[in-house]
DNA sequence: TCCTTAAATAGACAATCTTCTATATGTTCC
DNA sequence: GGAACATATAGAAGATTGTCTATTTAAGGA
């Protein structure tokens, strides 16, 4: 993926609270809306898209609900990628 | 160091391609101006700002000239940081 | 001291982003 | 099929960001 793309992602607190929420678990769009507390639905739906469109999250459906959980990854991958690229002398390859 | 802050510092494609200038050695400003092309010096300045405000370049006067180059050390703390936060369970912190 | 060069800052404008309300889509149950 | 619930999308308003031109600050040389 594009460095870019995930940094941009990556690029606001509440999208951070929220890949927070979901770093180790499913939970379904409702309950995210309820843990962030003060923002709306349709808020928090914008920046799961967001994140979904970088893929750093995995998505479900179940029933009438759908289900996010952080691509942990993807993630990686992507800290992986701007250590080489900004990085590359603190990078050990065979270690 | 804050992690959206590093994030909103990378999330800029012109930024990327500064940072990449700087990753291995020194540059004056006006070198990066005329190694990127088409952008004009006070905006070289700007973003430059932006990558000092987050510690992401080191500085240094030299008479007229001033001098950037990458921090590859913040970057690859930030980079830590990230994946301590988003991807835990893909961090091995023994080895 | 004055001129030249290098870089930073100020201010304006356009583009992008975040958030909202309102509405549409999709799913389940009666 | 229609009501109820869960999520996504549309569209608008305000904030932030990226870029430019014009100007200022800083340093060196004649």
């Amino acid at each position: 993926m594009d460095s870019v793309l995930f940094a941009k992602a990556m690029a606001d607190d509440t999208r951070q609270k929220i890949m927070h929420l979901l770093c180790c678990r499913w939970m379904c769009v409702n309950d995210v809306v309820d843990q962030m507390g003060d923002i709306t639905q349709p808020t928090v739906s914008h920046h799961l898209g967001i994140l979904r469109d970088a893929e750093l999250v995995n998505t479900r459906r179940e029933g009438k609900q759908v289900f996010y959980c952080l691509n942990q990854d993807k993630v990686a991958a992507c800290c992986g990628l701007l250590m080489q690229n900004f990085a590359p002398e603190k990078v050990n390859f065979f270690e």
